[in-house]
DNA sequence: GTCTATAACCCGATAGAC
DNA sequence: GTCTATCGGGTTATAGAC
C-alpha cells in the first residue's frame, strides 16, 4: 500500500475513496493523476467546487500547484471527470443490480435498484456528495453530459414503476412523482451519512428498498 | 412596489423571495438590510456561500461593496442570519401544521407535517437550498445554533412515528430510519424543485404527505 | 513530469471623506 | 449610512528551468 506524502491522503484512502477510484486498465493515466483525483474528491466533498483551491488538492496529493495542469487542463476539467465517472459508476451499480435479479417481477426489480443505490450511496458519500450537489459548477456542455446519465437512472426507476401498475402489483397514482421521491430519499443519503452511529451502507440499503416497496404496494386504504 | 436598483432583484421578487423575508416588526432592521439579505439569498442559491461575493451581494442590492459591512459584520454573519432566520421559519411551519389539526390521531399529524414541510421547500426553495446545502460553511457556534433547531424538526416527525406505533395505527420497524427517510425526501425538494412542468407545492406536498401515511401504515405482507 | 516563480485578477474587509 | 479607495492576501493558470 502506498505511504502517503501528504496529510488528507491517508484518510481519504480509509475512506474508501482509493477502492472507488482504483482503475485495474489504468485509464485515469499515471499515480500522480490517480492521487489528484482522490485529492480533490475528498477536498471537493469537505468544502465544495468554489471552497477548494488547486492547490488544497496540489498539497493533499503531494505536488507543488503547478502540478495539477500536467494531468488535468483546468480545475473544471478535473471535476468533470469525477462527476463523470461517478455518475458513469452509479448507473453500472444501478443497471447491474436489476439485471442479477433475472425476470424477477417488478417488485424484486424495485428492491434490487433501491437497495444497490441507497447501499452506494452511504458506502460512497464522499464521492456522491461531489458528485450529488455541485452539478452547477459544471460547463455548460459538461452539464448536458453528466444529466443524459442522470436521466437514464431516472428513466430505470420510472420503467420499473410502470411496469409494476400495468402488471397490476403495484398501486402508483402518480408514477413520475414517486420516482423522483425515491431519488430524493437515495440521492440525500450522501449529504447526511454517516450519522452518529448509524447503520452499515447494507443495513441502509435493506431498510429503504423495503420503504420502498411499501410505497408501491397496494393498500388498504384504497376502496 | 420598490423599484429594482439592480439587476436580479426583481427575478428574486417573482421568486416569492420578497414574501419570505419580509418583516412586519422591522426586525431585520432598515431598507438596506433587507435588501442585502435578499440579494444575498438569490445569490447563495445560484452559486453557493463560497461562489459567491460579497460584491456579488453589494451590486444585486445597489449597493458598493462596503455597504455590505455596515449592515452585517461579514459575510457569515450575513449567511447566518438567512440560516438562523430560514430554519427558524421552518420549524414553525411544521409545529403550526401540527398543532392546526388538533388532537386528530399520529395518521393525519403525520401527514399535516409532511405536507406542510414539502409544500414550504417547494415555494421557498430557493431559501431552502441556502439553507440546507451551506451549512459547513458556519462557524461552529453558528453551526451549533442551526443544528438545535434542525434537531427539534427531527424529534418532531419522530415523535409523531412513535405515537403512531404505540397506539398502533403505524407499522415502522425502524423509527430512526424513517425519519431520516421521510425528511431526507422532503429536503431534497429544495436541490431539484421546480422542475419542468411538474406539480404546484400544495399539490407536491399532498403526494409527498401520501407516500408518508403509505411508508407508516401497517401492509399486507406483515404476518 | 515536476519544479519555482510569477502574471493577472479577485477576495473579504477596512479607512476615512462626506 | 453610503461612498471611493485601498490593504493584504488568495485565486487560477502559465512560463520556463531542470
Amino acid at each position: 500500500m502506498a505511504k502517503a506524502t501528504a496529510a488528507g491522503l491517508d484518510e481519504a484512502q480509509a475512506n474508501g475513496l482509493a477502492e472507488m477510484w482504483e482503475d485495474g486498465e489504468d485509464r485515469l493515466g499515471p499515480a500522480s493523476a490517480r492521487r489528484l483525483l482522490v485529492a480533490a474528491v475528498d477536498a471537493f466533498a469537505a468544502r465544495g467546487y468554489h471552497g477548494t483551491s488547486t492547490r488544497d488538492i496540489a498539497d493533499r496529493a503531494g505536488l507543488s500547484p503547478a502540478g495539477v495542469y500536467v494531468h488535468f487542463a483546468s480545475k473544471e476539467d478535473l471535476f468533470f471527470r469525477i462527476t463523470l465517472l461517478g455518475h458513469e459508476r452509479t448507473l453500472h451499480n444501478a443497471v447491474t443490480a436489476v439485471q442479477s435479479v433475472g425476470e424477477a417481477g417488478p417488485a424484486r426489480r424495485l428492491h434490487a435498484v433501491i437497495e444497490a443505490q441507497t447501499t452506494w450511496q452511504a458506502r460512497h458519500h464522499t464521492t456522491a456528495r461531489v458528485v450529488e450537489y455541485d452539478l452547477p459548477c459544471l460547463s455548460p456542455e459538461h452539464y448536458e453530459q453528466v444529466a443524459a446519465i442522470r436521466r437514464k437512472i431516472t428513466a430505470l426507476v420510472r420503467g420499473i414503476l410502470n411496469e409494476g401498475v400495468r402488471a397490476g402489483v403495484f398501486d402508483v397514482p402518480d408514477v413520475d412523482g414517486m420516482t423522483l421521491a425515491l431519488l430524493s430519499m437515495v440521492t440525500d443519503v450522501a449529504r447526511w451519512y454517516p450519522s452518529n452511529g448509524r447503520q452499515s451502507p447494507e443495513q441502509l440499503g435493506t431498510l429503504y428498498a423495503d420503504l420502498a416497496l411499501r410505497m408501491a404496494a397496494p393498500h388498504s386504504s384504497d376502496s
